[in-house]
Formats: structure tokens, sequence, C-alpha cells
RNA sequence: GCGGAUGUGGCGGAAUUGGCAGACGCACCAGACUUAGGAUCUGGCGCUUCACGGCGUGGAGGUUCGAGUCCUCUCAUCCGCACCA
């Protein structure tokens, strides 16, 4: 491989050039308009893996390519560094968290700046760090000041074998991640924001996010699952307590023939209490509790309940219904209880049939069933009212809208609005997290620490429990403190942040990442904020996404920034996946990015990936691929070297006179690449079609050195052109050929060239003539030649002759610059 | 079950507005250079046919002078949600 380039001496060079220089680090300016340009920080796992440098390679490009263009370019990164893995290999391996996760950050930052992005590293920041998680616990206190964080007591996942409480995300199929026991409930305090405050706003803003993918706002969408009805109540047989459901079928109220209630309502002991069902109906409840939420509410599990020997009256007509409990009624969505109407729900159908519960026809249209005995299933379509009183004849939506209004000027009942999203359960009972900066008094209760106190530190010297359970809780210099409020000896709270809360506002913080007094400044964020290009995997979708934007309202709402959401575009990029499959240990496909930089340097690793398909596709690895990435820079390097000594000392004039037809050419594939480029880098991020014709360019490069007599000054444009559009892919290799072109100052300091409309006027073009519909002929014509001309021209081609002999023209499609379609018979 | 995406050569992928399907790369084949090549360079490369030609973008229809692109139906794969009343 002699004719490679030396990628091992040329990277670390540019490199260290780069840092020393301080080429990427910025600051506000005015003058110039801003870019913010942000990949989802990672967490320090230890090592890098090849979605990171996707990630990364992909932010990298638009950064440079920006920056080039005249952008005050923002391009930070940090680290996502409280969280699980840390404690788990505290528990079984001994190291400290803290000095488990700065290892890994150390190693995985020297892996980052192998690969060359152009990160200003001095806004690097590392969540687990006293001087942001002093932030986190700020942003819960602005949050608890204005009634957005409580505390509540909640059924959580509890992993029996851990002894602990797990996130929603860290149960995988109804089992602990970590020792895949499963899991279950357990009702426990537990804090909460509440985020449902802002379901509405984050709903309605989604419309204001043209820059995101459609997949990920109708993910939120769905998750935050807005939906209208209304909510009414019943009174209870025997009872003056009354029972209030949730419904969005109003218009059915009269096929109603059961009520259920979610096991875990507060009236189903009481109205159990005395009759021959309540031994049951106990037995049931208490085994619905411990039954894990996968258990409960997969749809393939099956519908089971109990009658609870009450009865409630419908208010519309006055019947009787039996009140049960049954397991396909959540406690937690709407009011914990539902009317049941088996005709026209597909639930309640399935339930009926299982307990021989009447069915009875509300809503009829022309095709659909009308005795409720012989029904096969639900009919939940659009049809008119019958069987209800005054009502019948309406329309299902007219019915809902006059059976709302009754019931609101009757006094029982009211339109309303049932969101799906339930209020972010931040607590976790763990170490490695930012400590919830709260304290119990026995005579005040509960109260925020002083925002002039904090942080509230994480102790360094503390025990793990093998179980799992926090050490926080043994760790009395810790727990024991005194009360803000009136002094006495008090408790802290031991529960940690969700490491969701620490990554929902590090965007902001890296506008202004070493402020000692506030989060950021106004100034800071209201400068660089909201980011205009954020990527990222789209596992984020929902979790991540919507609790930044939550955060980010809250933020400017509070009047702490001017945006209303973070992230104008957003990027989700595919997968890296190797022999069709993602990536991972256990199956063994893994290939480390560490290992391809040595062998073939950073430039080809990052070519490759963003050549290989394009950034939101999942991509498939390659080892040939990477092959002939490397060799596609060697060629260039080749090139370049190779015609260096001649072009050196000749000016490109600003102004090209008459050119030899191999000159031209040449410098019309140059100019029509600046154009390719420039627009696929910056309208489609479709990188790999922008290499694909920066590819094209130096293929044609080839062709002309091999004339005997070339155009110089062409030349020259061309060579200095392929260096500055290949340079934010590769950027090594060429800032190396800009030197050896003889360029003292640095390639990401050039301006990215703009094409020359004169270049690209072609005098000559190749027009198919189409027989029917088929391609039968090429020719080349002028460039301005009128239709009619052309037509005639199609005409007289003699293999168009041929064809066309002893038929009839029908007519003729000319499209000038494309085609003519002669349509004959 | 519901929602979304994708389907193009041996492979990764192009075709941006309905206008020459297969750019670019990989693999493969042939040749050149060479002591040698798993380096480099040149050429070839959808299927089929000796050829003229015919066929071809998951499948079946349709609209159109013209469809990978638009419409209807259908199949397959992947992803998300999953009793939300």
């Amino acid at each position: 491989m002699e004719s490679s380039y030396n990628f091992k001496t040329i990277e670390p060079k540019w490199q260290k050039h780069w840092e020393d220089n301080n080429f990427f680090r910025v600051n506000e300016d005015p003058g110039k308009p801003k870019y913010y340009d942000l990949e989802m920080f990672p967490y320090p796992s230890g090592n890098l893996h090849m979605g990171h440098v996707r990630n990364y390679a992909i932010g990298d490009v638009i950064a440079r390519f920006k920056n080039m263009n005249g952008y005050n370019v923002l391009h930070p990164m940090g680290w996502d560094s409280f969280g699980l893995p840390a404690e788990n290999a505290a528990i079984k391996h001994g190291h400290h968290p803290a000095q488990w996760t700065y290892a890994n950050i150390e190693n995985m930052k020297l892996q980052l700046k192998t690969l060359g992005i152009s990160y200003d590293w001095d806004r690097e920041l590392a969540s687990c760090k006293p001087d942001y998680y002093k932030f986190t616990q700020w942003m819960f206190l602005k949050l608890y000041e204005n009634g957005l964080a409580y505390k509540k007591s909640a059924a959580v996942n509890w992993c029996p074998s851990c002894q602990t409480v797990l996130a929603n995300e860290q149960v995988v199929d109804g089992s602990c991640e970590r020792c895949e026991t499963t899991v279950t409930k357990k009702q426990l305090a537990q804090w909460f924001f509440k985020i449902t405050d802002y379901a509405q706003r984050l709903l309605d803003d989604l419309v204001s996010l043209p820059g995101w993918p459609e997949k990920v706002k109708t993910m939120q969408k769905n998750w935050i699952g807005r939906s209208e009805g209304c909510q009414f109540d019943l009174t209870i047989v025997g009872s003056d307590e009354p029972l209030t459901v949730f419904t969005t079928r109003a218009d059915t109220v009269f096929g109603v023939t059961y009520m259920v209630l979610a096991p875990e309502h507060p009236l189903v002991e009481k109205i159990s209490r005395g009759t021959s069902y309540e031994a049951e109906v106990r037995e049931f409840a208490q085994r619905m509790q411990f039954l894990s939420d996968l258990d409960r509410t997969s749809t393939d599990a099956e519908k089971e309940g109990v009658f609870t020997g009450a009865y409630a009256v419908n208010p519309m007509n006055g019947e009787n219904i039996p009140i049960w409990i049954a397991n396909y009624v959540l406690i937690d969505y709407g009011t914990g209880a539902i009317m049941a109407v088996p005709a026209h729900d597909e639930r309640d159908f399935e339930f009926a049939r299982k307990y021989n519960l009447p069915v009875k026809v509300v809503i009829q249209s022309d095709d659909s069933p009308t005795d409720g005995a012989q029904m096969k299933e639900a009919y939940t379509g659009d049809g008119s009212m019958v069987n209800s009183l005054e009502y019948s004849g309406l329309s299902v939506s007219e019915g809902q809208k006059q059976i709302v209004a009754f019931m609101e000027s009757a006094g029982f009942g009211k339109g309303t609005i049932n969101f799906r999203l339930r209020d972010w359960l931040i607590s976790r009972q763990r170490y490695w997290g930012a400590p919830i900066p709260m304290v119990y008094c026995e005579d005040c209760g509960l109260i925020p620490v002083p925002e002039e106190q904090l942080p509230v530190l994480l102790p360094e010297d503390v025990e793990f429990k093998p179980s799992g359970e926090s050490p926080l809780n043994y760790v009395e210099s810790f727990y024991k403190t005194t009360c803000p409020n009136c002094g006495k000896p008090a408790r802290r709270e031991t529960d940690t942040m969700d490491t969701f809360v620490c990554s929902s506002w590090y965007f902001a913080r890296f506008c202004d990442p070493h402020n000692s007094s506030l989060p950021f400044s106004k100034e800071a964020v209201d400068y660089w904020m909201p980011v205009d290009q954020y990527i990222g995997g789209v596992e984020h979708a929902i979790l991540h996404l919507m609790y930044a934007r939550f955060f980010t309202k809250f933020l400017n709402d509070i009047n702490m920034l001017s945006c209303n959401e973070p992230f104008t575009n957003l990027l989700t990029q595919g997968m890296v996946l190797k022999d069709g499959s993602k990536m991972s240990k256990s199956k063994g496909n893994v290939v480390s990015p560490e290992e391809i930089i040595n062998t073939y340097g950073a430039d080809t690793a990052r070519l490759f990936i963003l050549f290989a398909s394009p950034p939101e596709r999942d991509l498939e690895w390659s080892d040939q691929g990477v092959e002939g990435s490397y060799r596609f820079l060697n060629r260039v390097w080749r090139l370049v070297t190779d015609c260096a000594e001649d072009i050196d000392g000749v000016q490109i004039p600003e102004l090209f006179s008459e050119l030899e037809p191999s000159a031209r050419k040449l410098r019309f594939k140059t100019h029509a690449t600046i154009k390719k480029v420039s627009d696929d880098v910056r309208d489609r991020f479709n990188f790999n079609t922008a290499i694909s014709s920066i590819m094209e360019l130096s293929n044609m490069m080839y062709a002309y050195r091999d004339q005997e007599e070339q155009d110089l000054p062409v030349l020259k444009e061309a060579i200095n052109t392929l260096i500055i559009l290949l340079s934010p892919f590769a950027p090594h290799l060429c800032e190396e050929m800009w030197h050896v072109c003889g360029h003292n100052d640095s390639i990401c300091q050039q301006s990215w060239p703009q094409y020359d409309e004169a270049a690209l006027v072609q005098d000559e073009m190749e027009i198919a003539i189409q027989v029917s519909g088929k391609v039968r002929e090429r020719i080349i014509v002028p460039t301005g030649i009128s239709k009619e001309a052309l037509e005639a021209m199609a005409l007289a081609q003699p293999k168009i002759q041929d064809l066309i002999n002893g038929k009839k023209i029908i007519k003729i499609i000319v499209v000038p610059g494309k085609l003519v379609n002669i349509v004959a018979q």
C-alpha cells in the first residue's frame, strides 16, 4: 500500500492544529447569523460505537458546511453521565460510579477526538458534575415553586429481586432489564412533574414544527392521546356517593347494560361491603393489584371481572344497571370507571359475551345489525340513534352534542377532554443521580432547599448494597439535616432524579456553560436558542424529546428564555446494521470504530458511513464498502499530489475566456458539482449523493489528466473545488491536500464556493426521441433550439423514419431539453 | 388489532417537479503494467436473445402521449402503539 496517504500522521497533526488555533470555539456575535447544531449527548458507557460515529459524522458535516457558509456555528458536546449502569458497575466490580463514569468520559473523549469532529470543547459539560446538577436541582425548585412538582403515592414498577423501583423504560417486556425477574407493582410515595398541565400545548405546537419527521410527531400525538368526551355522575342504589364515568360516546348512553370500575377504584370496597359478592370482589382486586402492567393491559390478556353486587342508575332513563369490576378498566385514565355499551364497543362486547350480559343496540346504519343477541361483533361505525327516547333519529355527532348539553343543564355532567399522557414520575431510589432538593421537617412538613444552598451534593463515601437499594438511605451525614425553615433537625429526601430530567435542559446550558449563578443567562440562550438542527436516534422520539419540549415551555413561562420549542429541525438517523441486524455483543456482529480508525483512518470511517446510505435510513455495514471509501480518498490524494506542482503559482482568472471543449467540459462539471453538493447538503442532508457527485468530478479529472495538454487554471479551479467540497466529509485529508497545494490558511476557514452560472451554460445537449413512449434514438442538438426545429430534427432521423413509415402520426409531444415523443399508429 | 415506513440489478443505493430506470460505489469479468499483486490503470457489467428485438422498479388493475414516481386493490418486511372508554 505504498501509494496510500499516511492518515496516521495526517489526522493527529490537523486535529492538534485545529485545537491549538481554537477554530471551533465560538462566542455570541450579533454580526453573523447563528446556527446551533446539536447531536444528542451520549451516555458515557466507555466506548464509542458505530451509531455514535454516524450521529457525530452527520452533525460535523452540517457544522463545517454552515461554518464555511458564513454562519456562527455552535457545535458542543457533553455527557449524559448519571444513570444506572455506573451504579451496576459499582455493585458488580466495586468501582465507584464517579470514578467509573469519569474514566469512561476520558476514554470516549479521546476516541471522539480521533474522529476530528469540530466541537467547541470549551463548552463541554457532564450532567453528573455538581456545577451542572446544581441547576438540575434549581429546575426542580422552580417547578416546585410553580406547583409543577409534587409528591404522591403511586403504583410503580417494582423488581422483587433487585429490591428497587424501575423506570418504565427499564422494564423490558414486563421484566427487569438487569435480572429478568418479572416486574410487579408496588405502592410508593413518588415525585412527579406535572407535564399533563402542558398536554394541550405540547400537542398544539407540534404543528409549528415542520422541520420534524412526521413519524415523530405522530408518535408524540398518540402518546399525548387527546380525546374529547364527557364526564357524568350516576347515583348508586343504596349509597349517596356518586359514580363518575368518562366516555367519548355520550350518544350510546341508552345502550349501557353494565358499569365497570377499575379494581383499584376507591368505591369498590364500599359498594361491595356486606353483599354476598364481597369476598370474591376483594380477592379479584387484590390479584389485579400485583399484576404487572404488561399482564394487566396487553390486548391478548383475557378480559375478566366480577360483579360487585351493587347497581347504578342511568340518569338518562332511570334504568338500574349492575356494577362490575374488571381488569380492562384502568384506574389512572379518565375517572377509572366506565359505562359499558357492548353493542358499540369492542371491549365491552367481548366482556358482555363472556359473562352473558345483555347487548342493546342504540346506533344503527343501513347495514348494521339490529338485534343485540345475534351480533357477532360490536358496531362502532357511524349511524343514527335508536331506542334512545327523544334522541332517537339523531346522528352520532349530533346526539353527543345534545346529550352533553342536557347533562350540563341538568347538572350531572359536563363536556371534558382527557389525555392519555400521565404525569412524569421522576424520583428514583438510586444513588447515581441528582438528589432531589427537598427536606422533611416534623413541624414544617415538606420544605424545599433554598436556592443559595444548592447544590445538594451527592456524598462520595458510600457503600453499595448488593440488593441495589440506594446507599443514600444509610449515609447519616447526608440525610440528617436541619429544616431550612425552623432550623430543627430534619430528614433530607434520599431519592434522586430520573436522568431524563438532566437531559431536558442541557441544550440550553451549552449556550452558557460556565455560568455559576444561573443555569444560563437570558442573553446567551436568546442568542443561540432554539437549536437549529438536532440529530439523534429515533428511540428518543417520545421520552426525551417530549420532556425537553415540556422544559422549554416551562422555562419560557418563567421568562428564562424566549423560544417556545427547543428544536427547530430534527433529524432522526437510522441504525447501523451488520448482516441485517443491529450490532450487538450477543450477536457477535459488532464492528468497533476504534479498529476501523486504526486501519483506515477517521476520514475513511466518516466517508463510508455518510456515503453508504442517506442519514434517516438504516445503514448496512460493509467492510468492502469501507475499502472502497478508502480507495476513493487515496485516488483523490494521488490526483492532488500529482497535480500540485503543475498548478503551483497558476492564477485562476475572474473571467474565463474561450476554452477548449474538454476544458469547458471540466469547468462545467466543476460548477455543476458545486451546485449539486451545495443543494444536497443544505436542503436534503443527502450526503450519499453529494459524495457520489464529488466522485464523478474526480473521475472526470482523472480523464482530463490523461490529455496531453491541460488548461491549468481550469484544472486548478477543479482541484481547489474538489478539496473544499470534500472537506466537510474528510476534513483531515482535505486540510493536508490544501496545504500541499500551497495554501497556508486552514481549509475550515475557506468560504464555501459559489457556482458560476456562466460555466453551467452548455451549447448543446442530448435529446431522447421516443416513438409511442419508447426511446428509439438520441440526438445532440443546440441548446437554444426551437420546439419546431427539434420536432423536425426528430422526424428526420433515419431510424425514426423507418419506425413511423406507413403509420399514422397521432401526435407529437416535445419537451424542450428532455425528449420528443412521436405517437404513431 | 391500530398507526407509520419501506419494497428498484448479485449487494449498498441514485432517479429532487410524471419525461432517457439503474448515477456513484461494492462485488464480479476481461485487459494493461508488473518478479509478483489482495496495489494501480483501462474497459465491461439489469434479465433475455446469435442478432433485430423483447422484458424489467414486490404483485394485480387503472389514469396518461409517457408511471419507480399519481389512483385503487393486494402481498411482504421492518418500526411504533397496544384494552386509554
